[in-house]
DNA sequence: TGAAATGTTGGGGCG
DNA sequence: ACGCCCCAACATTTC
């Protein structure tokens, strides 16, 4: 029988099958529409390391998880080829070696890391071969979505209740029975050296993380079941992880948001107790269809602030803050606890995530890329739109942006969500012992109360790099300086 | 998806 | 009993 389908398929020419941010069997168009040829396929991974037009290289853990995610694909498509290189060079050299006659991939929209998919249409149509592009890992089509006045959202509310008026996902495709594949060279997935060595910071990973499409239901289920009723109000606390922690698959597409987007829906007639919760989950799907949409109609939003003004933000130069931050030593437990747990796992609760980032772009006065470039090698779910378009969020640079005088106060904001401390002890342990009165305000602790918890405040763990009153009187200041700047240099134009 | 400063109000202590 | 003041508690404004 697998004699006669080989036979077969050996007489017809095949297609390539290339895998990018879609690394599932399930729900996947450019997979649905290569299968319908009739074709052997040729399934094709892509990994460009050396071309420094591209935008941005892979970070760290986002190498690791692909190489984890590269695997479970392998383990179900053992012929899937792996090349390293440029990909045009490669796409041509197989459609060369094999004589295939098609491409098929899932259009990425936005700031992406492979070349533009117009741009290798053209390119391969000087070569008669037909590069299909399916639309597979967004629900909305950020081209068409304009407001009434023809322009692009710039409000997410807007932008998202617009799309939940129009959208009409299609029910998902399962995977498929069987795939006629064919067998090309491959390299060894080792011989890419994604994986970290000396040191091994992603040794801890494997503990939280389960990378590949099976590993991606199992969460999602995991979150329907456990974690979606009450979810709203839950998912602010850190501790209680309650997050449905998808991120990382819906950034490799080992999932798509169809997918979510149907199983959140069903579950909302299921169990209509849970329908305020559906809606504020699916809202956070929508947060990252926002980040891909500005992404496409505004292809600088990784580099430049959205809001033009910010040019003139007067940034300060502190690479021992940064380092600070970076390494978790700012004396602000909830802050520490944060880039302890995206040190450790490669990933930062939401909540975390926002009190991090105000606090280096407030408290320190760091320019937001240069924590968009650290979140960038270190979360395993690392995404230039998404990214990009939060840290100027909470820069208060971007579009629907916090203002940037909403400064986050980390004492009170960890006092709101981590109420018994225990988020902090989980990751600044050297805080285990101090009572909850001022696990987030060591620097406060009475003498005898720290001997007794063990803690020498400036030894064991640092006083507080920054004031927090100071520091909100210099950002305001900061934001007044170039609110001027602006003013003086409108005037001078 | 703020926090701090400032304003207002009303209950209760107290001379 | 009355007016005065204090200050939570809440509301509004400002950053």
């Amino acid at each position: 029988m697998t004699l006669a389908i080989s036979k077969s398929s050996a007489s017809q020419p095949p297609v390539i099958l290339w895998f990018r941010k879609d690394l599932r069997l399930s729900d996947n168009p450019a997979l649905q529409a290569a299968l319908k040829t009739g074709q052997p396929i040729l399934p094709l991974f892509i990994f460009d390391d050396q071309d420094h037009t591209i935008k941005r290289l892979l970070g760290g853990a986002s190498r690791w998880w692909l190489h984890k995610s590269l695997l479970t694909l392998q383990s179900q498509l053992p012929n899937l080829c792996l090349r390293r290189g440029n990909a045009k060079t490669i796409l041509l050299e197989l459609i060369q070696k094999v004589g295939a006659t098609q491409i098929f991939m899932n259009r990425r929209y936005g700031t992406s890391i492979d070349p533009d998919e117009s741009v290798l249409q053209e390119f391969f149509q000087t070569y008669g071969i037909i590069c299909q592009v399916s639309k597979g890992n967004l629900l909305s089509d950020p081209v068409t979505m304009l407001n009434q006045s023809g322009k692009p959202y710039q409000i997410f509310s807007s932008y998202w209740n617009h799309c939940l008026k129009i959208l009409r996902p299609e029910r998902p495709h399962p995977s498929p029975q069987y795939i006629p594949t064919i067998q090309e060279t491959s390299d060894k997935l080792e011989a890419w050296d994604l994986l970290p060595v000396a040191p091994n910071w992603a040794a801890g990973f494997e503990e939280f993380w389960t990378p590949g499409e099976r590993g991606a239901h199992e969460r999602l289920s995991t979150f329907v079941e456990e974690n979606l009723v009450g979810y709203q109000l839950q998912r602010n606390f850190p501790a209680n992880e309650r997050t449905s922690r998808l991120s990382p698959h819906l950034h490799w597409g080992e999932i798509s948001p169809n997918q979510i987007w149907h199983v959140i829906r069903a579950q909302q007639v299921q169990n209509p107790a849970s329908s305020q919760d559906s809606h504020t989950f699916l809202a956070e799907i929508g947060w990252r269809e926002f980040a891909y949409y500005l992404a496409y109609h505004f292809p600088h939003m990784s580099d430049d602030p959205l809001r033009p003004q910010f040019k003139a933000f007067p940034w300060r130069y502190d690479p021992e803050g940064l380092k600070a931050w970076q390494k978790g030593l700012t004396g602000y437990p909830i802050v520490d606890a944060g880039m302890r747990e995206l040190w450790h796992t490669g990933w930062m609760h939401n909540r975390v995530r926002m009190i991090v980032a105000s606090f280096l772009v407030k408290h320190l006065l760091i320019p937001w890329q240069d924590g968009e470039r650290w979140f960038w090698d270190t979360l395993v779910d690392a995404d230039l739109a998404s990214n990009a378009m939060n840290w100027q969020w909470a820069a208060g640079c971007g579009v629907d942006a916090a203002p940037y005088f909403r400064i986050f106060n980390p004492t009170l904001q960890a006092e709101k969500f981590d109420p018994e401390g225990a988020y902090i002890r989980l990751w600044v342990p050297e805080l285990k012992a101090l009572p909850n009165l001022y696990i987030h305000k060591p620097w406060q602790a009475p003498m005898p109360i720290l001997e007794k918890a063990g803690i020498q405040i400036g030894k064991t763990y640092p006083y507080p790099i920054v004031d927090h009153a100071a520091a909100r009187a210099r950002a305001l200041g900061a934001y007044q300086q170039m609110k001027i700047e602006n003013l003086t240099y409108l005037s001078t134009d």
